[in-house]
RNA sequence: GCUCGAGUGGUGGAAUUGGUAGACACGUUGGACUUAAAAUCCAAUGACCAUUGCGGUCGUGCGGGUUCAAGUCCCGCCUCGAGUACCA
């Protein structure tokens, strides 16, 4: 009887299901545990062998828990709104409603073939209005709220209007839009019911706003900074342009300063940290107006050098700037508005590609310097970003360099204010080194730390500025004009949205005919004929009924792809919830995410997000934990290895791999099922694959044809797939779950390589025969030898600890060992083999089963809960044995802390060198090898 | 440019965190079993020298340093990967 993998995994599998083996219940003694992947977009392509790897090692984490005592939540779902469901269906011409079904069906059943240990009865889909009607509900909290700078939470609005009432906005600390003026009382009680919802956008967490956005017309939609890469976008890879447009942001900018705070007090790899700090980017500086000539207005700038403010030459704007147009005087006119023409058409991309031209246009204005009254021009340049600060700049050519080249090139005059620098070739930037300032007025002779102190302290005692933090981060823009994606829950009135009442919702996604993305920018959901909302009826009516008194227009752009996948993890705390999206019991018992599993590339936009939504919650009273994920591990991505054939050029002439140097070659991908393990190509299978092969020559080495190979992403495209059915198929996904694992530690970016598999299917071949010594199934009950429970002792000590660590490579590596031993050690006993199979089950889950179902037990391996995983029973049986050397010197480096002092002494007087180290002085303890003396202490 | 991370046999990767470098696996070579193949098992496998007997030398990207002891710590380079990109 074999290991006949096919049979038994078809088994357990249908014995999982309907015992429901890993339904985790809300009510239990036991302690918690939530380990959570990040749940996957289902496209078209179904998996590949890379995206199981995070999935398998939070399998093995969540079952090693559920060995361990405690009661798992180990939930899966689908992130079904967004662009690449929606790309997909527009790819294949079917409705995505359709795709997201199928495709997701064919998801479950890859998923169902690798053995996992989901809780299936919890699974969301972000698609579903069940769900989106939750998505839809934070948004209107988001809308109902505002921050309060002083208590330093989110609040409900009304306590603000209450605070406008009695005393206007004066005295209010609040976060809001940088446009917002200063109004008393009496003026805001004064104020139209429209005129106050206008001022209350400027100050809710999520509101409407005429801003700069990053413009993908390929994709007919605007994308999110996170979204683009390289100034192109993120998916497709199109370019993508500024553009002004109305849209809903989320106030995340807020947030920064707890978002950033907030890394401190989680469990996360610390370069992902890192990249979450960069992308908040916060710096320390000051801000200080500058009065215009001639002119009421008042230009602020944010710098980091406040100290080198006697330094300013002239200042630069961003060309976006509203007070350009103002202060621009009739003669440069003509320039300045042909520069912001120029800079409004460039791409993202270019604008990437040029950042090393200088080029700017004199706006004919001038600036008073606060300090000297001097006069200061006013230039605009595109070196100077609109997003960022106030959108501009005084420019310090004696101490940065890209005023520095600025005023190279315009020939702009440079003041030297830093003593004895030599400012010849480039500015001087360095803020430490003793260097004093000069020709700076009152802060002459101070270094930078001093002068900073006193220069913002200056600047607030004359109201001409004041110290001040900036934060790179931006408010999320959240409109996409997208079919596939959740309802805004709002309509128009007076141009004002008006949020829809809880009660109604979910505000269901409307059937369209035309769900394309236009390349305009209308929102596909314009197409829907029955998109309005009526007030009265309460409830989604025909667009034929709009009157504007009682029926409005219902909001048309969608939200982002990020909107349901912000707060997903707590529903599956309490997926079918009626009446909140989770309940505070489950919210409490759960409490938060122990274990979070996913890729690094979403450190900026959902990792970003999601922290951002669950303080918001958390500010609200609706979640009891401020950080949802205590630690999160980041897998790395399997990439393929591509095959490549070569072409002599022009030719129909194949050469192979070792024949193309210095050839005139073309090389071509391949599909890799033509391709074996040792890279040779069935030729005759490459003919048939694509008609442009059919008339192909080959030319051969040693009599077969090699390949190239090349490691790159794995994508249907370039042909480097490996579906891990087939290996299901081939091997059995207890060897898939413990080959991918095998493959390298976790985080790790490796290529798959088939080659290898063999050697870890071997060994669940021999963990098999191990319990069928002569084909049949045999264990004695007779007493394990000392050699044997040495073995397992040691097993389970390594193994313990190497899952603790999820190093699960190494882990691999010890059952290899151990198996090897008690086959040569002939154990057959069930006292060894009992514990071997609960310490294997984690990994191989179905082999395990089937073995502990062989071994007389009734129940499921996976549910047992073995005193071998208690740290008691660990810490007597991991004991280490002494190891016998031929030698004089026969210990183990445990043993040698047992040396009697005398046995210390002989050992010293052996060898020379370490009687001079010791200097007559009496070590402590010796460690000791065959022949050498390794370390002493004491 | 800036910020992280990594360089170890033919290959994937180990190394108790400063203590016998190369665990485990793949690959390769030889052997056993077999009519044969597959499967399985055994042995060898960092390089070089020696080999009837032991053994020896060099080896963790490069160059220095600390230490009885360095893949691991410090200083200076080189290469590769990731993130970010005029952030004032």
């Amino acid at each position: 009887m074999g290991y006949n993998f096919l049979e038994i995994e078809e088994k357990w599998q249908g014995y999982w299901a309907k015992n429901k083996t890993f339904h985790a219940k809300n009510e239990s003694q036991l302690p918690k545990y939530y380990v959570l992947d990040m749940f996957p977009y289902p496209s078209g392509a179904g998996l590949h062998v890379g995206h199981p790897l995070g999935y398998i090692a939070s399998d093995i984490y969540a079952r090693y828990k559920r060995h361990k005592g405690f009661n798992v939540l180990h939930p899966q779902g689908y992130d079904s709104f967004g662009l690449p469901a929606e790309q997909y269906a527009i790819q294949t011409g079917q409705h995505p409603e359709l795709t997201t079904k199928t495709n997701i069906a064919r998801y479950r059943e890859q998923l169902d073939r690798i053995g996992f240990s989901f809780d299936w009865s919890r699974e969301v889909r972000t698609s579903n209005p069940d769900f989106y009607r939750w998505t839809q509900w934070i948004f209107l909290q988001l809308f109902h709220s505002y921050y309060d700078k002083t208590a330093d939470k989110a609040k409900p609005i009304s306590s603000l209007v209450e605070q406008f009432e009695q005393n206007g906005n004066l005295s209010v600390k609040a976060e809001c839009a940088a446009t917002v003026t200063p109004f008393t009382a009496e003026e805001w009680n004064g104020c139209t019911t429209s005129k106050k919802e206008e001022i209350l956008l400027d100050y809710r967490l999520t509101y409407i706003s005429e801003t700069e956005v990053n413009w993908c017309a390929e994709l007919g939609t605007i994308l999110a900074n996170d979204e683009i890469v390289n100034g192109v976008s993120e998916r497709g890879g199109y370019p993508v342009t500024k553009k002004k447009m109305k849209q809903w942001s989320m106030r995340i900018g807020a947030y920064a300063e707890r978002l950033l705070q907030g890394l401190a007090t989680v469990d996360w790899p610390e370069s992902l940290k890192e990249m979450q700090r960069n992308w908040i980017g916060k710096s320390i500086g000051a801000s200080v107006r500058f009065p215009v000539e001639g002119h009421q207005a008042t230009l602020e700038v944010f710098t980091t050098r406040p100290d080198t403010l006697f330094g300013v030459t002239f200042m630069t704007l961003a060309p976006e700037l509203e007070l350009v147009k103002k202060i621009t005087t009739a003669e440069q006119k003509a320039s300045v508005d042909a520069y912001i023409e120029s800079t409004a058409q460039r791409s993202e991309r270019d604008r990437m590609a040029n950042v090393k031209t200088i080029s700017g246009v004199f706006t004919g204005a001038y600036a008073l310097h606060p300090l000297t009254q001097e006069r200061v021009p006013i230039w605009i340049g595109d070196y100077v970003l609109a997003g960022y600060g106030t959108g501009a700049v005084m420019a310090v050519p004696c101490g940065d360099q890209r005023d520095y080249d600025f005023a190279k090139h315009f020939d702009i005059p440079i003041k030297n204010i830093f003593a004895e620098t030599d400012i010849s070739e480039a500015a001087y930037a360095e803020k430490s080194g003793g260097v004093k300032l000069q020709d700076s007025g009152f802060l002459n002779g101070l270094e930078y730390k001093e002068a900073m102190t006193k220069v913002i302290q200056h600047l607030e005692e004359n109201n001409i500025g004041q110290g001040t933090i900036n934060y790179r981060l931006r408010d999320a823009i959240f409109s996409r004009q997208r079919y596939w994606g959740e309802p805004i829950p709002v309509y128009y009135q007076n141009g004002l949205p008006v949020p829809l009442d809880e009660k109604h919702l979910p505000l269901e996604l409307p059937k369209v005919e035309n769900y394309l993305p236009t390349q305009d920018g209308a929102p596909p959901l314009g197409n829907a004929t029955h998109w309005a909302w009526d007030v009265e009826e309460e409830k989604v009516v025909d667009n034929k009924q709009i009157n504007h008194e009682t029926v409005f227009p219902l909001e048309m752009n969608t939200m982002p792809g990020w909107a349901g996948s912000s707060w997903y993890f707590y529903r599956y705390m309490d997926p079918h919830n009626a009446t909140a999206f989770v309940s505070k019991e489950a919210a409490d018992y759960w409490k938060e995410v122990d274990l979070y599993l996913g890729g690094s590339e979403h450190a900026t936009g959902h990792l970003l997000y999601s922290r951002f939504w669950q303080k918001f919650l958390f500010d609200l009273g609706h979640l009891p934990v401020e950080e949802y994920a205590k630690k999160l591990i980041n897998q790395g991505m399997i990439l393929g290895s591509s095959a490549f054939v070569y072409r002599k050029a022009g030719t129909q002439e194949y050469l192979s791999k070792g024949l193309i140097e210095g050839e005139q070659v073309e090389p071509i991908r391949v599909d890799i099922s033509l391709v074996n393990l040792s890279d040779e190509l069935d030729c005759e299978a490459l003919k048939k694959w694509q008609p442009q092969f059919a008339e192909a020559r080959f030319v051969l080495e040693d009599g077969v044809y090699k390949v190239g190979r090349e490691v790159e992403k794995m994508s249907k495209s370039k042909y480097n797939v490996v579906n891990p059915d087939q290996i299901c198929e081939d091997y059995g996904a207890d060897t898939l779950r413990m080959y991918e694992m095998f493959l390298g530690p976790i985080e790790q970016a490796k290529p798959w390589n088939t080659a290898g598999i063999s050697g870890v299917h071997s060994f669940l071949k021999k963990t098999w025969r191990l319990y069928h010594p002569n084909e049949t199934f045999s264990v004695s009950d007779d007493a394990p030898s000392a050699e044997s429970l040495k073995t397992l002792h040691q097993t389970i000590k390594k193994v313990t600890e190497d899952i603790e660590q999820f190093s699960f490579n190494t882990c691999i590596s010890a059952f290899m060992i151990c198996v090897n031993e008690l086959s040569a050690q002939k154990c057959n006993q069930r006292s060894i083999l009992e514990p071997l199979a609960i310490l294997l089950s984690p990994f191989a889950v179905h082999l395990a089963e089937e073995l502990w179902e062989r071994l007389g037990h009734s129940d499921s391996v996976s549910t047992v809960s073995y005193p071998i995983f208690e740290e008691k029973y660990l810490v007597e049986s991991s004991k280490n044995y002494p190891v016998s050397f031929n030698g004089k010197m026969r210990f183990t480096r445990e043993l040698s802390l047992e040396l009697s002092p005398k046995e210390i002494e002989e050992i010293i007087l052996a060898d020379e060198q370490t009687q001079k180290h010791l200097q007559g002085r009496t070590p402590k303890k010796v460690i000791v090898v065959p022949g050498k003396i390794i370390n002493i202490v004491g």
